[in-house]
Formats: structure tokens, C-alpha cells, sequence
DNA sequence: TGACCGGTTTGATATATGTCAAAATTCATG
DNA sequence: CATGAATTTTGACATATATCAAACCGGTCA
């Protein structure tokens, strides 16, 4: 299942992943972006639950993603599992395994999905010779390092309102920033699934929802929710106590 | 206070900074390590509670202890803080302010320390030259990102003495790895602080150390700690419930 | 040495979230 | 459209950790 999935390689063809939209939006030229492209392939065919990469996989390749969106997982040895993010389109995936040359987490897809494969040997080879794509790889790391450092301000200091409303305004950013509408969405990931990236129970997680319906900030069925009230998610977050 | 600090450049002097035993053990020859060792210079004289950088200060370096030890700390808006870290001597601070080109926490030195500055032009520079920099500098970063990873599974996921006997091993290792007794050891940090890092209460902190205490497996006495039975604390981690 | 002062420990109590269980809803399938 | 499985919601209750408060300790300075 893993790798019934069709790979291809148009080294002709530029924006064959459409790195220029989606991952590498800055400071590279039409030929240095044609470079890039050129060491990146394709990987398509990805349905839900998926796995992009398993924990202990050999590291090969950063993924792009072109289409849909994956969660990433951590397994500790006595079998919790907590999913230590949220992936979509547009947004870089195993930048955790250069540093062992293994996978230390689970990349599982969410929804029918498609990524670039961007080899990663070929990727510091290329860095070498163009600057601005170096500067744009570190960039892009360290952005993971602060994304983290949020993460966990949110699961060490906020309650679970807190840590809804910061997942929620969350979302909702990064799908304006898409060009999606930032208000009405559809989940991709079950209450679960929230509960372990918010370090909550997923009665929890409902309990949280059904308490911002009530209260007029959001609208939800099941996975569709609606955004109501932005201003009043933003002042939720910071409520001390 | 901040500046207080006397800045020594010293071109001609290999292992400057003892960069070779510190922070880059791995993969350079006896040449580059002395450029390396160019492009860095020693600053000296930070005293406890003396910041190496500030959030929001503009981002210039990289830093590598080689001696003492710093917090990393990130302030909420509301007030709120919280400690995202504590580095020992060896390893590098200041990944997260590549992204935006500002510091996004603070550095605070914990007891008498020096660092190695990086400049993270010349880093860059050079590591474009040496493959194996580069690919030792990607390590770094993609080692912080594991890292925070397995803090995230700590705050979302265990339980206080959990979090406490994680925090106790983790220091534990990294002192063995410098050489240091693995089993006995003076916290640099207050229960404050340890609270801050690990999601909980001075006070839960406190309590958990006096519980291990009375449980046989450390002996602790204000800050001066000793573990006496690591394999112990090993088991208490991944006690569901 | 003594007296402070910040840090630490301990106790009593409150509360947010977890746990267990059942009902309700949504989703997939034939 | 009907059936059943999976997910979500809701309720009652348990519990881990927070909160508040007081006592205790250890290092610092006169």
C-alpha cells in the first residue's frame, strides 16, 4: 500500500511540482527555480492512511506537499502515540530524519494526496551552488524549530480552550494564507486525532467544541465547522485560569 | 549587563573554541576545523541572569557554549512565559531566530558561561565550500527539531513524574556524554524553572522529587541531586495512568 | 554568628481534565 | 434506502495537578 504509488520524472518540464507556488516562494530565479525542479519527482496516488515514510525508515528525500495533507506521529515504546503535526498543502515533511539518517516519526496521509520528492542529497548539492536556495533551506528549518517551540508553550501552558481556539485560528491562517476561505472548512482529522496533537482527551477536544457553539465563536457538525467569531477565539487564548 | 562582555578575536589560534570537542566532533579534517575556527570568536564573562540575546533582538550568529549553560525562554503576549530549554556546554543556541531574522526567545545564562560566536553569514559561506559543515549544520537543526519533538511527547503525554524522571535521565545522559557523573549532579535551575519546562507547577515538582526520594530513587537536597537508581526512573516512564 | 530573603517543602482544598459508559449522530456499504 | 460500524456528543464521576497558605531550609550579607 505504502508504495503502490505512481512516480514520475518530467526533467524537461519546469514547475513540475510546482515548487514555485508551493514550498520555495522566494528568491530564486526562473533557472535556479528550473534546477530544482529538475532534482525533485513526483509521488502521486496517495489515499488516506497512507504512510508517506515510516519511524525508522532509511532518510532519502524532504517531501513538498502538492495536494492534501498529512499528520506526522511519534510512537513512544509502551505504545502511546501522540501526532505532533499537521501538514497541508504547500509545507515541507521529514526535516526529523537528517539528523539520523532514519525517520523518527510516522508521515500518514489524511486525504488523497500528492507530494514532491525532493532527494535530499541532491538538495545539498544544489544549495551549495545557489545561496538563496541554501538560505531558504535553513529558513525553512529553523521555521519548523519555532513551529515547535509554539507547540509546546500551547501543551505546557494553556488550558484546553486555550490550546482549541490557538489550533483552530491556526488552521485558519494557514488556509488564508492558501487562498482558502479561512472561516468555513472541513477537518481532516477526527477528534482523536486533535486530542493527541493538544495533548487532550477527545471527549475533551468535543466538549470544547460544543462549548464554543454555544457561545456563538463557531458553528460545527461532526468535521464542517465555521469560524463565527475570530476576534473572540483570539481573545480566548490568554485567559489565565 | 547584556553587553558587559569582553569579545576576543583570535584569527592565528586553532580550536578557538574548542569547536572540535564541542559542537562539530564529526567529518571535518584538521584544515577545515581551523576555518571554522576563523570565522568564530570567543566571548566571555556571562554571568547568571545575563542574556546572550533577547527575543526579538536581530539575528546575527549562532552560539556555541563552551562553557556554563543558558534557559531558552519564550514570553506569551499575556505574560506568560515559558522555558523551552536548558543547553549545556557543547551545544549551539539560536536556530530559531534563522527563520525571521529575529531572535523569537531569549538566552539567559544560569550560572558563569562563555560562548563561541557564529556568524551566520560566514557559517553559510563556508559551509558552501565544505560539504561536510554543511551536512554536520543541517544535523544540528534537524537535531533540535527531534529534540522538541520529544518535549512535545513529554508535555501532551505524561504524567508529572513521568515528565521529572524523563528530565532527570535526559540530564543525566547528556552529562555522561561530556564526561561529567551521570549519577551526581547540582541543578543549575530553580523548581520554577523546571516547572516551566516540563508543563507544571513549582510546587508538582517538588512533590514529585520528594516522592522519588521517599521511594529510594534519587536523594535530593535543595539542588544538589543524586540518582541512585536509574533503572528505576527508567520504568516509571510509560506507566499509563 | 545571626538575620534575612529567596527558594523549597508540605498541607488542605479546589478545579480542570480524565475516565467510563451510554446515547446520538455521521458515514460507509450493500 | 436500510443497516451497521465508526465517530461524536453528553453525562456522571474520579483523579491528577493547580492553588493558596504556611512552615522550613540554605545561602548571603552584615
Amino acid at each position: 500500500m505504502q508504495q503502490s504509488v505512481s512516480s514520475f520524472r518530467r526533467k524537461a518540464v519546469c514547475s513540475n511540482c510546482r515548487l514555485r507556488e508551493l514550498c520555495l516562494p522566494v528568491g530564486l530565479s526562473a533557472g535556479e527555480m528550473q534546477r530544482v525542479d529538475d532534482i525533485s519527482h513526483l509521488k502521486r496516488g496517495y489515499a488516506r492512511g497512507d504512510y508517506l515514510y515510516r519511524s525508522g525508515d532509511k532518510f532519502q528525500s524532504l517531501y513538498a506537499i502538492r495536494k492534501g495533507s498529512f499528520k506526522t506521529q511519534v510512537l513512544h515504546e509502551d505504545g502511546r502515540e501522540q501526532v505532533t503535526g499537521f501538514q497541508m498543502t504547500g509545507e515541507i515533511i521529514g526535516l526529523d530524519a537528517i539528523c539520523t539518517d532514519h525517520h523518527t516519526c510516522d508521515a500518514v496521509a489524511m486525504e488523497s494526496s500528492e507530494v514532491c520528492e525532493l532527494p535530499f542529497n541532491k538538495l545539498e548539492a544544489l544549495s551549495r551552488e545557489l545561496p538563496s536556495l541554501q538560505r531558504h533551506l535553513h529558513k525553512i528549518m529553523s521555521r519548523e524549530i519555532v513551529r515547535d517551540q509554539g507547540i509546546m508553550l500551547l501543551l505546557g501552558s494553556m488550558r484546553a480552550e486555550e490550546r482549541l481556539a490557538a489550533f483552530l485560528l491556526n488552521l485558519s491562517q494557514r488556509l488564508a494564507a492558501r487562498g482558502l476561505s479561512p472561516t468555513q472548512f472541513q477537518l481532516r482529522m477526527s477528534r482523536q486525532e486533535i486530542g493527541s496533537y493538544l495533548g487532550l482527551k477527545l471527549e475533551t477536544v468535543s466538549r470544547a467544541f460544543s462549548n464554543f457553539q454555544d457561545n456563538g465563536l463557531i458553528s460545527v457538525r461532526a468535521r464542517a465547522v465555521e469560524l463565527l467569531d475570530l476576534p473572540g477565539l483570539r481573545t480566548l487564548i490568554g485567559k489565565q485560569q
